[in-house]
DNA sequence: CCGTATTTGTAGCGAACGTTACAAAAGAAG
DNA sequence: CTTCTTTTGTAACGTTCGCTACAAATACGG
């Protein structure tokens, strides 16, 4: 009884948690934890730490900046997250998460494709104008791809990251493909390609600070282009 | 005569001059200077600087590492850039000349329009290459656009060379559709956008760990279907 | 009510940050 | 040679960095 004691602390101290861990929340600990409860919320804190790396990256937020934010002490920080480090990690995996499910929740709806696509960087637009005031783009491209170069951990994740959304968009063109949306020559990989770097060209944009309305625009003839590939030639793109 | 040396003094200290000067080299004081000479190459430094920055961006990248690489001391840096704001700045305004005219000059020449694209893809790649060992990508997209959201100088200066970007693709289709080479209806803002994406798209992944060849075959596949619009079906593209 | 366990808040650690004061050094002007 | 001008190298300035020791605080188990 003891040593399951002692597991579920360590469980629990989250310094010697792994990234992926799954048993997060505290309310499936059936039986009351022993010490001084927590005064904050893990989910939410990481919320308000990703939100602060979202603004100033990775090198330029200090863990005052955090602390702030979440309102935690910096020894409450370290205790939930590990370091640093480890706390900029798990909110890359948490953006990519959210990032990617809403790409391909939007590419999974049974409409025509060019509503897909549109549908697509319709969604990610609202994750980069989800900012109050200015826009902040993309978490990913905006303060991850900075840090890849001297940074494995971070750039492993991007890789994955793209490589996924490579991955769904592609299947989104072949399903269009054996649906006979696209022409049957029509290259599902070449056409990812581009919807992908629709995708990052779009999140380059708005970090950049363009307007909303000027992005849609560009994902509206990139998808245009894009459907030209379409068998039927009324109404090809959503347009 | 004396009010002479002084306006030269001024232009040379460094900490007022505007950061588009054009009177910089040195050589150009036909009168030698009047005291101790300068141990560094204003542009030799920047270029170490720029690497610095390129490799662990500009909030990871302290003062004592650039005065490492460059050789220079703190208060040299001073005197030859202002502040470390104000090199970044130069460093981001050289980058996009070299960057920008190389686009330029690849899509310049008298090539198919195919061709054309690719030169203008393999010449960026070049310089995301360039490092010694790893590569370190593009420095706008892997440094300036990770402090575009908080910083308005860095932010219009990215913005203004996506514009520059953007400009040179579009010219370059028009071109095209004069020449003949894509249907007369084909959109060349549409186009344009679909290239710089690409662009966009090879500087990130490149940033992410992307080997070379991968980008090569990337850029032809997002090639292959922009050059769809080519009037001649045979050899459309460079493949 | 008493011990044990856990978190909180404070306060501070050494190191690194961007930046600058200052004297020695080095060349041109007189 | 002396003087004047400019740069160099050193040594710091005060602040902030990521991170942690430690005691007070707050819960549960008995």
């Amino acid at each position: 009884m003891i040593f399951v004691t002692i597991h579920i602390n360590m469980n629990e101290t989250g310094r010697d948690r792994g990234i992926c861990d799954m048993a997060r929340k505290r309310s499936e600990t059936g039986p009351a934890r022993r010490g001084r409860p927590r005064a904050y919320d893990t989910e939410a804190a990481l919320k308000r730490a990703t939100e602060t790396f979202w603004k100033s990256g990775y090198s330029g937020t200090s863990l005052d900046n955090i602390a702030s934010a979440t309102g935690m002490n910096p020894p409450s920080l370290y205790a939930a997250f590990g370091n640093k480090h480890a706390l900029y990690l798990e909110a890359l995996a948490r953006y990519w998460q959210i990032s990617l499910a809403a790409t391909r929740e939007a590419l999974a709806e049974d409409r025509p494709l060019g509503e897909s696509l549109m549908l697509a960087f319709e969604a990610a637009l609202s994750i980069y104008f989800s900012g109050k005031g200015t826009a902040r783009g993309c978490f990913v491209i905006g303060t991850a791809v900075a840090e890849s170069v001297g940074d494995p951990a971070i750039r492993s994740s991007v890789a994955a990251g793209l490589r996924m959304i490579d991955a769904d968009f592609e299947a989104r063109f072949r399903t269009a493909i054996e649906r006979g949306e696209l022409k049957h020559d029509a290259d599902p990989v070449a056409l990812a390609v581009l919807a992908s770097a629709t995708m990052h060209s779009i999140a380059i944009r708005a970090r950049a600070g363009a307007r909303r309305a000027e992005l849609t625009e560009i994902a509206r003839k990139a998808v245009s282009v894009i459907c030209e590939y379409v068998v039927e030639t009324g109404r090809a793109a959503t347009r």
